[in-house]
DNA sequence: ACTATATATGATCAACTATTCATATATTCG
DNA sequence: CGAATATATGAATAGTTGATCATATATAGT
């Protein structure tokens, strides 16, 4: 580490000048990847098999929402069986607010959907795809990972 | 909307008054579902059947790292051939310091792999369960769902 | 050893998010 | 109707995060 110290600084320099001279052009698109030597067919490879945005920004809201702990508890122990707001709650050990605020946002995606029995509101999944996700994502980490 | 006014305001005096008596309380634990009827079945299933809470948080961070547009499009990118940081980072048109620091999250999950070709480090995933968790997804979202 | 290229990383900052609190709404019952 | 119960929601806030900038490191070539 100690030794390497004067090496770092000569290095430095041209650094410094490089990024300085990247800087100046004040073209961002040139910033981007300036210098570098990128494999075009590579990029566009990706750019023809590229999945439409709308569905890669879904994908990205779907995997997002189920990337909470919170919202993750909440999911698979619907899939279990349906539950209401107050049983959620004391499951968890939260807020009935707090489920609540969440449920929403596991509703806007319609990945759960609720049913009304006087005052209480059952709720459970709502999406065969979801309990896909789980399952597919539950294989996954139940087996042994020590690498 | 305008009508019901009147009796809003009548109920709010029991409301603060409910909500006044559980703060006196203090305790936590009487809060979170104090006067609620819980399905004590329900909760106890849910209990019984949840998941070791150490698979649960790893698979939340899992959904978590691809809930992510940019790191959801790497991953997909990814999934057709391998490529450079210098390739992503056009690909995505982000700095290429960007797609350093998603690529080290994916990495820190052991979902991407690299192998160094001289100066150029490739990039390419490193878990097949991935793939499915994506398949899964992607099939879910590729559906017609206008409902 | 020095320069150049490719990638990684620490700091910063603005944007986002999960929880809580206070309050609103919906439904049931007397 | 009015009280009670169950749930929802807006505001506030502390914590998190994605992108950027500046800089560091690794490897290759000279």
């Amino acid at each position: 580490m100690r030794e390497i110290q004067e090496r770092e600084s000569i290095n430095l320099v041209y650094l410094k000048r490089r990024y300085l001279v990247k800087n100046q052009k004040g073209t961002k698109t040139n910033d981007l990847c300036g210098v570098r030597t990128v494999h075009i067919d590579r990029i566009e490879k990706a750019e023809r098999e590229s999945i439409p945005e709308s569905h890669l920004l879904r994908l990205a809201s779907i995997f997002k929402v189920l990337g909470d702990p919170t919202r993750l508890r909440i999911v698979t122990a619907l899939e279990g069986e349906e539950m209401c707001v107050c049983d959620i709650a004391a499951y968890l050990k939260l807020t009935e607010s707090a489920v609540s605020h969440q449920l929403r946002r596991l509703r806007e995606l319609n990945l759960i959907k609720n049913r009304r029995e006087g005052q209480i509101l059952f709720y459970s999944l709502d999406d065969s795809h979801v309990k896909d996700l789980l399952k597919t994502g539950l294989d996954h980490v139940t087996e042994s990972r020590t690498p």
